[in-house]
DNA sequence: GAATGTTAGTTGTCTATACAACTTTGAATG
DNA sequence: CATTCAAAGTTGTATAGACAACTAACATTC
């Protein structure tokens, strides 16, 4: 099923790859030269150019102009944690999304709550709790903070119909983000809505998004321990 | 302080990442093709193409042979996120790392966990018990199951000299792990190493990391909820 | 010995060209 | 109308060559 014809670049990546993977080479090691390579392979250099790049930039090898190519260390595992919209990622595991609006209001920020959002002190700000349940059980708790001039009709918004993430992604794109995952204890309101004991332990994210040069949003999202977790994985 | 002269591809990835990140290209939008950002930037065609390639590989835009390239969907914001030894990332803080050894032994597998490991079943496997201090301060409680076809040696190194992830990563290569981090209730005598209280909502992370053919190790650490929490960032 | 210049080797970038593989469109055919 | 075929456009891969930028080792000079 494989297939039969592999191109070049592939050819000289997955060798490689083969020699790190087996321990042939480690951490240090000096990668054959491009020219090396070239000969070896029996192709021009600009393929194996491109292959040792691309392993470069998966964090395989480390290059350094005028000096070579070495083995890069590979203490930290790096794998892709990907966010996706809840709504979009509970359709994905093939169950039914829905979501219950507690609160959709407008408030004045405090200092610290102005800064953070890189607003003038005692500005408006839109906030949104939302309960997201799949297959009709509570999956996730968001307490959501906007900025009016990255969204400013949001509180006309129906998040029963679409998620706060996906509006505001649609109307104000994506340049920046920063997440914290923590475990803590919700809070009354959350563990009520979220229907958990106030004893049971929650996954909790807490992201700033930006748009361009504004900070768009700070969202605080509670996922039960027992109904949640985030999984990845690695591959060499 | 920025290099006066970008490297053409460059100029092309920068230009094809302003429109997204402006909002003038959305997703599903059409980028050019490659012969008309060629004549616009005035370059040769295996230029642009490794622009455009690039972006690709980095999830901005998705190219379908014989059809064209178009702006990816962000609906999903993907982030490295990176395991290292606890060792380094703690030093990594400017801080000290110790770790005490609670227990090291062999056992013999149940049919379980012989088949997680890829053992026969009643195969030995080597079980090591740690707790982490971040200057002091227990930081993590790590429960440990390795398989000695990777590490024979395993029961006679001493880990508070070593850690047994920078220990095993230098035994076999890492080729491929798979984590899930959750929220959970510690157990009396995770709760007791890492001086929290049985209440107190931690992180959990399960971790199995393979060797080659091999499954090497299967790890279950434990970070107290209020000392510790997982960070990243995303940039366009 | 120390400083300097030279040289060979390495990676970084770019070009012009070529062909393959695939998609889409539209024309020709039945 | 439906099918088939052809053509144009797009991305995927590969080549041979060129020059720039940088590093490390060596030789020369002081």
């Amino acid at each position: 099923m494989s297939n039969s014809a592999l191109p070049a670049y592939r050819l000289v990546k997955d060798f490689v790859k083969a020699q790190i993977s087996s321990g042939t080479w480690v951490s240090g090691d000096a990668v054959p030269s491009e020219s090396v390579l070239q000969q070896q392979f029996g192709i021009s250099r600009m393929t194996v150019n491109r292959a040792i790049r691309e392993l470069a930039s998966e964090g395989l090898v480390t290059r350094i102009q005028g000096s070579g190519t070495v083995v890069a260390q590979l203490s930290r595992i790096s794998s892709r944690l990907a966010f996706r919209d809840i709504h979009e990622e509970v359709l994905e595991r093939g169950h039914q999304h829905s979501s219950r609006v507690i609160l959709l209001e407008s408030l004045k920020a405090d200092a610290s709550l102005a800064q953070t959002l890189r607003l003038r002190d005692g500005g408006k700000v839109f906030h949104s709790v939302l309960v997201h349940f799949e297959n009709g059980v509570p999956i996730q708790f968001e307490d959501r903070l906007v900025n009016p001039s990255v969204a400013p009709d949001y509180l006309s918004v129906d998040f029963e119909q679409t998620t706060p993430t996906h509006y505001l992604l649609e109307k104000a794109p994506l340049t920046e983000a920063s997440y914290s995952i923590e475990a803590c204890l919700p809070t009354s309101q959350e563990a009520t809505a979220l229907c958990v004991a106030p004893s049971e332990p929650c996954l909790v994210m807490t992201r700033c998004t930006a748009s361009g040069a504004n900070v768009a949003s700070l969202a605080r999202l509670v996922y039960p321990g027992t109904r949640y977790s985030f999984n990845g994985n690695f591959q060499l």
